[in-house]
DNA sequence: AATTAAAATGTAACCGTTTACAATATGCTA
DNA sequence: TAGCATATTGTAAACGGTTACATTTTAATT
């Protein structure tokens, strides 16, 4: 059927040996057969079958990139810093979507445990803490984006106390005592490591903890408009509002304009990621900015690290966030 | 060092062939044998490795979907169908990206070439036709969201021609007379074919064709900031503007709103590719929309159909558009 | 020219599966 | 119980590369 290292041995009239050789740039190899067996390549057509060589070699040069969905553009930064790491040490890297069934993350994980790639990124994982310990004591799997509570495996994210810490303070800073917060239902640690930092800058500034002031939605649009709209219609409405994501916040920020609100004076309002529309939605927003790019080099740096070696890294490291201040809160 | 076959082969005390006919669930095995096999695979924890399957199977069955970038979040949708269809079929879709860079697609299409991958599927190609005609003779490649002008390979998209067309009919039916286009510099075909529709509609309707009404941009926000700012600083502004897409049409809202037009009123706003921000942007925004998860769930099936059988189906296949209209042409 | 080291090449085993084919075991019929 | 069909199992050859090792060729040294 297809053209194999073999015949490209007989056109060239030297051995399968040779061929693989040249092929592969190895030393002591005349010029005469490298010129044949480049001839012979170019005359069939020939590329050579991975899967024979990866057999082999017990390894493929590939790295899975499990996401959820590609929805969340700021994925985009984390897996261009992937690449560049992958490349530079002469990985590729492939992305396969989960759509948030913990189920399908599972599936893709075979490929790991079936060789088909040399390790995988879980980026925000669903699948738990528990299981993911397990299968990391075996294979090259690390994670990124998120940290999860007991889980021994290499972890690169932010440290999203302190970034939900920083945003609240600057907040505080500029003289609001009453602070909301949009945060999620579902309890990813990043959410509950931003509201504990939402928490902990009031309760350093003495700023009682208000119940009411902190609304559960998702990471969506919608979540903003129905959660800014339910803040702002308390007797006592806040004067700021931290989001859970730059989604949220838009929709915070559509909502506080729908109700006549001058964003920025009457009220403030805080996202988290710096997603490209932030400075593109009027007015612009302030935000968290997560080194998204060095977080995928970092991970993906580790992993191969991991993979090259026998020894395995598996601690968590938190790189360092930002603030990004624009109009939302008068800057 | 890792657990084959031959081990669970020995622990179930049975063969090879045995163990991979439990595996495969084949016919004419024993109740026995199953158990034992199935003990011995939890006990060592072993699970098979695909490179050997593969290689002998010659499938992977694995396809590859090569996209730009993660940006363009209406690929999700593509992804999604592309998705249904392959694991209906029992495959899996893989996603790298080039950053628009053919180089690199050209690097991604040799995971075709090594038969890592069965098929693969480009999304919005940069490569050109005669290159990909090349390829796809001998390859089960497949051509989604946009046309390659005589390039002989599976082709699933929309007739943006006709798109184009009908959304500056629309326009035109409205009573506009004088409509402006905001398009890319870059000639890719669907940028063309809209551009064809446009003119088409203005001449069917006896309007002559004002150059000054064509402004060349690209894909992003920031060209329908400058360029609805300077459609509108011409002499004799248009009316109407039809955006080549919703990111650019956004700006040119952004724009448009900024001189204080009001948007629906004063001045129309047509956008094209319906992404999840053209109703959450106000005022929200009529814009045509491509049947993404139809395109990559037909595109698919094609090419899983081409991988089966060896005759290929390379014709070129048009799904149908829609419009949506919303507040930014009054609607 | 003989000796020897170095360079170039080839042979064949191996990576982990699947599967054609052969061999054995089982059940049924007479 | 022999004879035969059928069900179950095992053996070994692929699949397409890489590479250790053996062998041949070439170049260098005397």
């Amino acid at each position: 059927m297809s053209v194999t290292i073999k015949d490209v041995a007989r056109a060239a009239d030297v051995s399968v040996a040779t061929v693989s050789r040249v092929l592969n740039k190895k030393p002591n190899v005349s010029p005469d057969a490298v010129r044949a067996v480049e001839a012979a390549v170019d005359e069939l057509g020939y590329s050579p079958n991975f899967l024979g060589r990866d057999l082999r070699k017990s390894e493929t040069k590939r790295i899975l990139a499990i996401i959820a969905s590609m929805r969340h553009s700021f994925y985009s930064d984390v897996l261009i810093g992937m690449e560049q790491a992958a490349i530079a040490e002469g990985y590729d890297v492939l992305v396969a979507t989960t759509h948030d069934d913990p189920a399908h993350e599972m599936r893709l994980l075979g490929m790991l445990f079936s060789r088909s790639v040399d390790g995988a990124v879980l980026l925000a994982p669903k699948l738990d803490a528990k299981t993911i310990s397990g299968l990391a004591e075996n294979h090259n799997i690390a994670i990124c984006l998120e940290r999860l509570e007991n889980c021994k495996a290499l972890t690169v994210t932010i440290d999203n106390v302190r970034a939900g810490k920083d945003a609240v303070s600057y907040l505080l800073g500029k003289g609001h005592k009453k602070i909301a917060m949009i945060s999620t239902e579902i309890r990813t640690q990043s959410s509950i490591d931003r509201e504990e930092g939402y928490r902990r800058a009031l309760k350093e500034n003495g700023i009682q903890f208000n119940e009411q002031y902190l609304y559960y939605g998702d990471y969506d649009n919608e979540s903003g408009v129905s959660g800014c709209a339910a803040l702002l219609g308390l007797k006592n409405p806040p004067t700021a509002i931290f989001c859970i994501s730059d989604m949220v916040a838009i929709g915070a920020m559509n909502a506080a304009i729908k109700l006549r609100r001058k964003i920025g004076k009457d009220i403030m309002i805080f996202g988290f990621d710096n997603i490209s529309f932030s400075r593109i939605f009027s007015p612009h927003l302030s935000t968290v900015e997560q080194p998204c790019i060095l977080q995928g080099r970092i991970v993906v740096e580790k992993l191969i690290r991991n993979i090259k070696s026998d020894a395995r890294d598996n601690k968590l490291y938190m790189l360092p966030h930002s603030l990004i201040l624009r109009e939302s809160t008068g800057d």
